[in-house]
DNA sequence: GTCTATACAGGGATAGAC
DNA sequence: GTCTATCCCTGTATAGAC
């Protein structure tokens, strides 16, 4: 999935509002933008196997070592690239419920495998070294995630039913993980129908009215 | 998750299956059934990224480049670690419904995060790769991991309300990625209760009976 | 500050000797 | 069938030129 409602301001963010200013930190701001459109474009094409610092860096014109001097690391890149990509998505998306949003959201994922594949690889990382930076970003982003879902669902859940604020962010949870899950397992296997089962899911957390 | 119902025969279990029987083939798979054991200690002891194949050779006495006249390539090997685990967890679940093991299967996996990082690490590649090994046998494993809950659903739910076949498949699918969903989002974060979060989740299904 | 050149340790895969 | 030696790739790190 790739909804979240926290607009945290982390460092890495904060350069990039510098691109539009003048100033000594311009330059490297924009050159910073370049950098990471070019690593989509490249693992749009390669696959994120075949988006190695060096194939980036050919993309951009430069060497490898040089990509250091604006990430720190493979990981804090390509985690820039999800982070990205989720504000961009955010923005395409307006509120139409929980439920829809993250369906369309969950739809629009599944037609870029190739950002399914960076999730993935990224949670992989993030799974693997707790410390490290794709676990910093899944963890505030899970979590700021069930949160505005907790919150819109409390809004969007009119049936009348009375629900404890643990259990909206559980039913959140609950959601996320099916994004998650579900855009997996369609990649597998076709039959898995996205829209379908988001359906059946909101009819049964909301059985008089979906959405 | 890490439940299945189908038990088909694949080309490396019929060679294991020789592991018992006199011949030319006997020692090939005690010396395979050797390499997985040793693989299984090494990654417990240094988590997925440790688990090259120099560690396993390392650990076993013998070299990386002996390992592969057992096993294809690394993510082979680590696969049929998977399938193995995976065999063995049927055996310690008896029946509890569907909901009950699901959510045992899944506290089980949470003790030993090794596992979920090695789960989660294959399915990456899987998604990576359509055509890999890991692709292979997740998209097997979801499939048969599908029919087997969908028929224990069927079941399971006798709360009167009829439901189609395709709205228990797709209820499958749906435990299924929640499942691997809150796996993950519990290594993240603690405060995402397993056995709660089931059990608000059975109650959605059926109201009546959690099962 | 920005970048090139280079070195390093480690990875998986492969060819060919026994 | 088994295993040694080797190949090419990766991410990371450092030194020093502009």
């Amino acid at each position: 999935m790739q909804v979240t409602g926290g607009s945290q301001v982390s460092g890495v963010e904060a350069d990039e509002g510098r691109a539009g200013r003048r100033g000594p930190y311009a330059k490297s701001a924009r050159r910073r933008e370049q950098i990471l459109d070019t690593a989509i474009e490249v693992f749009a094409e390669r696959g994120v196997d075949g988006t190695s610092l060096r194939a980036i860096g050919d993309a951009v014109g430069t060497t490898h070592a040089a990509l250091r001097h604006y990430f720190p690391s493979r990981d804090a890149l390509l985690v820039e690239v999800l982070r990205r990509r989720e504000g961009r998505m955010l923005e395409e998306l307006e509120d139409s419920g929980p439920f829809g949003s993250l369906q369309e959201a969950t739809k629009l994922n599944a037609t870029t495998p190739g950002i399914v594949a960076l999730h993935t690889s990224m949670l992989a990382a993030a799974v693997q070294d707790s410390d490290g930076v794709a676990a910093e970003y899944f963890t505030e982003r899970y979590r700021a995630a069930r949160a505005a879902l907790a919150e819109r669902l409390r809004e969007g859940l009119t049936d009348g039913a009375a629900r404890s604020e643990q259990e909206l962010l559980d039913l959140a949870a609950v959601l996320l993980a099916v994004s998650d899950g579900l855009q997996v397992q369609w990649l597998m296997d076709p039959d898995v129908d996205l829209v379908r089962t988001f359906d059946l899911l909101a009819r049964l957390v909301s059985p008089s009215a979906g959405g």
